[in-house]
DNA sequence: CCAGTATTTGACCAGTCGGTCAAACAAAGG
DNA sequence: CCTTTGTTTGACCGACTGGTCAAATACTGG
């Protein structure tokens, strides 16, 4: 018979629902606590307390506090990337752009600790993702700004850098889930994300408008 | 006669110049060391070692590791916020904007660290800068605000939320500081601030002309 | 030179870190 | 019921954490 590794070492994984359920309550800890400490300043009791188990039952599940945060960023990635992907060649250029400018900012507003999870890693240094960032990131990119360059020399958008222009579409929609107490300490009352969209949007449309 | 406190615990600084030496050292090296792994990350035995003294030695100047931080976030905020106060109401309006923007640009360019110090502290919620943020920047900000917004209401800038333009600033600028790995990591052998200023002026042209 | 002060450090401390392990406990099948 | 497999934990470990302290060393003015 085939023995199962709880730990996760093994490829294939028959989760059982126990298993799949204490899976999910360590991910979910460990994104709180690690999105709002980094990976050094993050500690495993933390986690432990704050997915209600104990600290050997974490590395029941997980064999390191650094496995931990490598199921979480490569478990997140694909997310993270799929706005991007979602950008379409074939689409009317501008609606394209500005359509993944709303996208970016609603997983800003809705996951916010992802965000700041990945800001931690890369204002850091990025030395657990480097990897990923030089290549599944910079093939996507280079994959789309492609596609942005077409439409530059067709005249459907203006002629902007590709490149900075994605990294402006980043910083400007990243920036309400990674600076928010920031956002919030200078607008007092006025919440971020009810003028966001409508500025992103009317920035966007002057930046890429022919 | 008056005795000396050296850890700084003392208004009245009277420093020799070894002491004026040293304690440059370590805030040299402890901006090294937060900026790079975050206040809990950070070890007093790194920031020592990176100084070149003892760490009995660092908190011979320092009382503990927060005063260290402490001083290098006050110390810097000042330096932070100078090139938003440069801007004059009685100047022309896009290019005192323009000329922010350039100077916010070379700050990231000029000074990575002291951005990512910031960065790693508030997107990490900002525990140990949440008076500041609420106070001087916020009101310094409301006052730049007010500027903008008389711009606006005479026609000489287009009408932007003025927040939200200031946040596009600091989000656009600071990203080549705080992101650098992951934008070298997607350009390439690109050099991010060849392009960079061009590239803002020019969307922020296109942002400001009414 | 000396006395007093300023600076530096090795040794040390209590608490916390990531991680281990054997033993206890639960579940499921026969 | 018993056995097997999967799950949980208390106790523990060595390394490291921020911080202390007394003693040693340098520096200064007289």
């Amino acid at each position: 018979m085939h023995f199962f590794m709880p730990d996760g070492s093994d490829t294939e994984r028959p989760r059982t629902r126990i298993q799949q359920r204490n899976r999910d309550l360590i991910l979910e800890a460990a994104l709180e606590v690690f999105s709002t400490h980094g990976f050094r300043g993050a500690t495993l009791d933390q986690i432990a307390s704050e997915a209600g188990l104990s600290k050997p039952n974490l590395l029941y599940y997980f064999p390191s506090k650094e496995a931990i945060h490598n199921a979480l960023l490569s478990g997140l990635m694909d997310t993270w990337l799929d706005p991007l992907r979602t950008l379409d060649a074939s689409g009317e250029p501008i609606a394209e752009l500005l359509a993944y400018v709303d996208r970016k900012l609603d997983m800003s507003r809705l996951y916010p600790r992802e965000s700041r999870l990945f800001a931690n890693e890369i204002v850091q240094g990025a030395p657990r993702m480097l990897d990923a960032l030089k290549g599944d990131l910079k093939n996507l990119v280079d994959e789309k700004v492609a596609i942005i360059r077409g439409w530059s020399s067709q005249g459907k958008i203006a002629d902007v850098h590709p490149y900075h222009l994605i990294f402006s579409i980043w910083s400007l929609t990243q920036h309400y889930a990674d600076f928010d107490v920031q956002v919030r300490a200078v607008l007092g009352d006025e919440e971020p994300f009810d003028e966001a969209p409508a500025y992103l949007r009317e920035i966007f449309l002057k930046i890429l408008t022919p």
